[in-house]
DNA sequence: AGACGTCAAGAGCAGTGCTCTCAATTGTTG
DNA sequence: CAACAATTGAGAGCACTGCTCTTGACGTCT
């Protein structure tokens, strides 16, 4: 029951700003609960108020509207993956490229099957209406490609990463955008294996996404943990892991 | 009645039934319209009506709900992008394995792309709080990967498909899984080409929803659709074609 | 022609997001 | 400590949603 977590943050000398926070604070919190059990679409201020124990129109002190709302629980669930990835790419030992990869995939697929309500909200159809800030989501919103890219690059730089000995063409305009790419995150990775490395991406949150949307239907694979361990499995030699 | 539901496949013979259906035909139209203009969970009801110049509540006289409404959008979207990717399929000769595969991305890709928010009631997030009623979305749902399951199957039938050299381990529980589908499809691929089939039939779709969801975010890459041939070339690889 | 089935319309219920006004609480300051 | 002012919660209200029920009119079939 501490507010330290609160108030190291910023500094809230003041009382009513530190109830304030506490406000908000307790509207994210419920607002994820409702997110989570209920989905995205059903998220209604009217019934986080209720569970705050106030009256509708007294939540828009706090929160702007409905999309400002979601716009917070996004960066919280971000965040939320994130940490999760970060933490769990870091138990791995540095050199564990590989281990490293795995864990990253792994984690997604736990937290997106853990929380199906706020993956689909993260990576699922858009929220009709709803744009999302990007000077509020994109940061967070890009950890965890961030963390992979980090972990191919290094791997690549130590020479655990080979090119496919047969690569798919890279056409010049393609070339162009991943010379972009390269530049941006100051990145020695060749083009092919930025190529591969945006399939692997997509290919894992593909993965992902049929699983937790119930894309496989109900009785189609029981065995679902050895079918994505080994799809993890080929896209880390597509990532240009040596598999062992 | 049961000889009335038998025959309204068929042939639509009284007056009433013919006009009923017509309003039918013309409510799906409206909400098709809707949905691909304002999203899914912004389909009302009460709009259709408005633009069938007709009050709300007599558009439950042929629709039981708007969960229902969704289900003959899905079903129609379904069989649309079904009957793009046969059309597409049918149009590279019988032999050409790899070109019916690549004609089979592009136009999911091109259907995703011209179709967003249809797509994404398709294979995005579930609408909460709707189930789709199995018996009337198994069929038409499963219409593309079939297709694709009989472009890999007929090539490996033919010798056009060689299992990767290096392959991953399929573990007992999968390999049990995987009897169960090649049983069940009477399939001739081994173990290891199946769930490299499914990591490239998610992977597919991954890379599809990736675009259409816009989570390479406005100017990563520019040039799409080589990115997205790409891909396809190197999902091609995965599959066992040989890739030229 | 009469009976039956079907249909559109309207009112109404419960819910939503959001805005406005008004009173009360609460923190700050003289 | 008391007065002031900022902040807050409550309530009413608007426009919208899905959905139900009743009522009256229409078409169709015997």
């Amino acid at each position: 029951m501490s507010d330290a977590a609160a108030s190291a943050e910023t500094t809230l000398r003041t009382p009513r700003e530190r109830a304030r926070a506490q406000t908000i604070a307790d509207i994210v919190r419920l607002g994820r609960d409702h997110l989570a059990t209920h989905g995205a679409a059903a998220l209604s201020l009217r019934a986080v108020a209720r569970d705050l124990g106030v009256v509708s129109s007294a939540v828009y002190r706090y929160v702007a509207s409905r999309d400002e709302l979601l716009t917070l629980l996004l960066v919280d669930a971000y965040n939320e993956l994130g940490d999760a990835v970060d933490a769990a790419v870091s138990a791995r030992p540095e050199g564990d490229f590989a281990g490293r990869f795995a864990a990253l995939g792994l984690t997604v697929r736990d937290w997106a099957l853990r929380e199906p309500a706020r993956y689909g909200l993260l990576f699922g159809s858009p929220v009709p209406g709803y744009q999302a800030p990007a000077g509020q989501t994109t940061t967070p919103g890009t950890r965890v490609i961030y963390t992979l890219v980090g972990i191919l690059d290094t791997a690549y730089r130590a020479g655990s990463l080979t090119a496919p000995e047969r690569a798919a063409v890279v056409p010049p305009a393609l070339a162009a955008d991943l010379d972009m790419v390269r530049g941006g995150l100051g990145l020695a990775v060749p083009d092919g294996l930025i190529a591969s490395g945006v399939l692997v991406w997509t290919s894992l949150f593909g993965a992902v996404s049929f699983e937790v949307f119930g894309q496989y239907g109900p009785d189609m694979f029981s065995a679902r943990d050895e079918l994505f361990e080994h799809h993890l499995a080929v896209l880390a030699g597509l990532a240009g892991f040596t598999v062992g």
